[in-house]
DNA sequence: GGCCAGGTGTAAA
DNA sequence: TTTACACATGGC
């Protein structure tokens, strides 16, 4: 039943893996922390920015100084927080780099997640995107259209959620890839104010309100 | 002018 | 363990 909610969103909507829109695996990080509570055209901003100064590498970005990555940023909201966690991303990387990718998901995840200001949706977020590892993203545009369709519990949590969604689908990444990026696409076409609107695709299992 | 956005960390109940 | 709140900008 969730492969077939997949199959209407995917006649609706052209999402090709690994759809994160980025031109570097750095990049698609980067974005995953500035995305955080903030509209995706904000990010963009600070992405050109960013692109601009040339610090869209891990290694000038952990270089520059605080004030130029937060003025960088500023368009994202929260630039004091998100400029510190971008400079520890930096230094993640930059300390990781060239280790073999052996050990277990599960570990890697806590190795993110070990890190200031990288919760769980990022951590996820950078372990599909950036890493091709087999993982579902949960962000808001899941938990409210899953507790519209009345699959997901009001009071659902992230792992809880998380278990629900990869328990009944084959682990593929860009099976999830695909998926995440219609749940999104959906949103922004549809689900942003009210439960249901004219031509949604999903209007026929949409009978629940916030 | 008020509300909201692809969260997260911290403190208090 | 769960809930409440701060963090901040830009667009409608």
């Amino acid at each position: 039943m969730l492969l077939q909610l997949f199959d209407r969103l995917n006649e609706h909507y052209d999402v090709q893996a690994p759809w994160w829109p980025a031109q570097s695996a750095f990049e698609m990080m980067v974005g995953a922390v500035l995305t955080q509570n903030t509209r995706w055209e904000n990010v963009q901003m600070a992405l050109n920015n960013l692109r601009n100064l040339a610090l869209l590498a891990p290694a000038t970005m952990l270089a520059s100084e605080n004030e130029t990555l937060q003025m960088a940023i500023r368009p994202t909201g929260f630039f004091k927080q998100k400029s510190a966690t971008l400079h520890r991303l930096c230094a993640h990387l930059l300390h990781t780099e060239g280790e073999n990718f052996d050990r277990p998901l599960a570990q890697k995840r806590q190795e993110w997640l070990s890190i200031k200001g990288i919760g769980p949706e990022t951590a996820d977020s950078i372990l599909l995107y950036g890493y091709q590892q087999p993982i579902f993203v949960i962000d808001a545009y899941t938990l409210r259209i899953f507790k519209r369709l009345g699959r997901f519990e009001p009071s659902v949590r992230y792992a809880q959620a998380q278990a629900w969604m990869m328990q009944q689908l084959p682990n593929e990444v860009a099976l999830f890839q695909c998926f995440h990026g219609l749940i999104v696409e959906h949103a922004k076409a549809h689900c942003r104010k009210q439960p249901c609107c004219q031509g949604c695709p999903l209007q026929s299992e949409c009978a629940y309100v916030d």
